[in-house]
DNA sequence: CCCTGATTCGC
DNA sequence: GCGAATCAGG
């Protein structure tokens, strides 16, 4: 397939159907293996976008922020009350940097089914365990955490560039 | 909904 | 530089 781009030749026979008063997509049927896209956009890049454009054309845009298909950004995907995880390693939960776990009272520690919009959510120790319990301690407004660990689970973690991959569009 | 040009931005 | 995606207007 042959990808011919903007010869001599198509640039200005685009010149000219352009300021003959064509539509861009009218002259990308004429130049052909073009899209009225590829028309406007080399026209602006020749820098003769203004031709009798309409004056509501030239309406100033503010900005546009694009967020393309707006991403809901996650906190961090926390082990939730139960990942039922088959494997065995090391959960690789954050850390408690206080150690609150441990100091967790145990008339404080829930179960599953004991947890409530009021207890916090953590979960402590291996799912699969017996002994794994929640925090239970009170939950921060608007959290399912208490403040401690609400603290702890909504650390930013890392801020990502753009690692959008996008390989068809 | 069709069309238009305009603009942005990943490639 | 190119052009798809997206926008705003008619």
């Amino acid at each position: 397939m042959t990808v011919i781009t903007w010869t001599d030749d198509r640039v200005e026979q685009l010149k000219k159907l352009w300021e003959g008063g064509l539509s861009a997509s009218q002259i990308a049927a004429e130049l052909g293996n073009v899209t009225r896209n590829a028309v406007i956009g080399k026209v602006h890049r020749l820098g003769l976008s203004g031709r009798a454009k309409s004056p509501s054309s030239a309406a100033p845009r503010p900005r546009k922020p694009r967020p393309a298909q707006q991403m809901v950004r996650m906190p961090r995907p926390i082990a939730r009350g139960n990942t039922a995880l088959a494997h065995n390693y090391e959960v690789e939960m954050e850390p408690d940097p206080i150690s609150v776990d441990n100091v967790i009272p145990i008339s404080q520690r829930l179960q599953l089914v004991e947890l409530n919009d009021a207890t916090c959510h953590w979960p402590v120790g291996d799912p699969a365990s017996a002994d794994f319990y929640f925090c239970g301690g009170k939950s921060v407004a608007g959290a399912p955490y208490c403040a401690h660990h609400s603290r702890i689970a909504y650390q930013p973690a890392s801020d990502r560039r753009r690692a959008a991959p996008k390989p068809v569009r």
